[in-house]
DNA sequence: GATTTTCATTTGTCAGACATTTAATTGTCT
DNA sequence: AGACAATTAAATGTCTGACAAATGAAAATC
């Protein structure tokens, strides 16, 4: 492993890369330890501080670990699922927060994907998630729950819904497609009378996941996803007038 | 923003993740520019170098981008669709190839995934998404392509069908998905029999798209997805079997 | 044999210095 | 006055050297 000078990249960037490159590729195994920062130092022909900073950046993307004390090291670390939610998730609500995403945009391709998870989780949901369901459903219809604690519920609904699938590389590709949403649903006020109509659908999604309807609980999250464009437009549409009545208009 | 000088994790692990929130809780913006390194130090009272170590986690995760020279320093980053791309990539590549996910798992998710934009992608494909489409599945067809170019055109074909719907945040969110199965699929090696039904089907997907048939599409997406099981599926049983007659079976 | 102590190794942090890059400023010439 | 060149200040990139803290192994002790 060698690295270039001359090139523009900052040092500890290209060793960074390289040391990446060779995890990618195998060449470092999980759990592997990687020589102290004195030998890389030594190594890669640069000073520690260089070096240190290159693993800052490593450990960063979860890809290593460090241990102090004798026999400790660098580690390759293994990528938890949870480790990959996390970072998933972070990246998500950035992309769809600096990037002018409309809520359009960001709610359909969230449902399309949770569509495909219709068929495969009424097909293979446990009674645990199905109870998950109930129980959140329950929480959204009492009547002292703030708009943050109501969001939640919808996520941890949404989320027993599709980890039934069972399909845990599913469950991390639509972590980022459901939470990175929670941002932008938070923006809405839930009515009363809104919220009942969100019980209403998820109980039907409920229902139908007892039944093990793929179809049914598909057709719902369709209704739900209109349902939930329809809030978006009206809170859209009242904020524009408002801020069209005022001076901070744009 | 202070950190807790006698918290076990790092310090620099704990500025970097001061600036992070401070990142997605909206209190710096894109293009911001953060301290400078020195005054960095100074307000959460540690040295530059620590300072420069959470700055390069940061920049792992293209959160900042920095620059030299006068007025140079720290910004906040847009985090563009590519970067965001990349790092899900690597990602998901990573959490397949360290946590033994079986073939049929990914290969599940990401059908399932694609299946979702197929109705979309019939519906609003441009031209260029279908010419992209047919010229790939041509490349497939030709006969001295490599099991690596094989595979490079089948994501790019994949790719196209995904783009068609039209949805960056779907784009990206896939991404994932297709291009993390890719070590997976290139440990397989293609015979002229299976190139030839994969182009079939390939065939098939575009001349659905050409008649904006999404269900057609989702259809011969799950006979992709069963008859690329069944190819692994034959691959690992030899392999199997290639390695219960040598020394290094375990 | 079990426990305690010592010790070498390694990461975490700091201080200070110099090199390099970059853009604003200043100076100079036409 | 305007265009171009030299200067300069500010910032990051990198290096050297040092000490602190943690940690597990080995040695010493009971």
């Amino acid at each position: 492993m060698k690295i270039d000078p001359n090139n523009p990249a900052d040092l500890s960037a290209q060793i960074a890369a390289a040391i990446r490159d060779a995890i990618i590729a195998g060449r470092l195994i999980v759990d592997e330890r990687l020589p102290s920062e004195a030998e890389l130092a030594e190594n890669f022909e640069v000073s520690r501080p260089t070096v240190r900073e290159a693993l800052k950046r490593l450990a960063a993307q979860s890809l290593i670990r460090t241990q102090r004390g004798a026999f400790g090291g660098a580690f390759v670390n293994r990528l938890s699922f949870e480790d990959a939610y996390n970072q998933h998730i972070t990246t998500s609500t950035l992309l769809l927060g600096m990037n002018g995403v409309s809520f359009d945009t960001a709610c359909e391709a969230r449902f399309a994907l949770e569509r495909a998870c219709a068929a495969l989780s009424a097909e293979r949901r446990s009674a645990d998630h199905l109870a998950t369901m109930r129980a959140e459903a329950l929480r959204q219809a009492q009547p002292g729950l703030s708009d943050e604690a109501f969001c939640a519920s919808d996520v941890a609904f949404h989320r027993a819904l599709v980890d039934g699938a069972g399909n845990p590389v599913m469950s991390y590709q639509l972590a980022g497609a459901v939470e990175a949403m929670q941002p932008l649903m938070n923006m809405i006020t839930f009515t009363a009378r809104d919220r009942a109509e969100i019980v209403r659908l998820h109980s039907g999604i409920a229902d139908a996941a007892e039944a093990r309807d793929g179809d049914a609980v598909a057709h719902i999250l369709t209704e739900l996803e209109a349902y939930t464009k329809t809030l978006a437009q009206s809170v859209f549409a009242a904020r524009a007038q408002a801020s069209g009545t005022d001076s901070t208009a744009r």
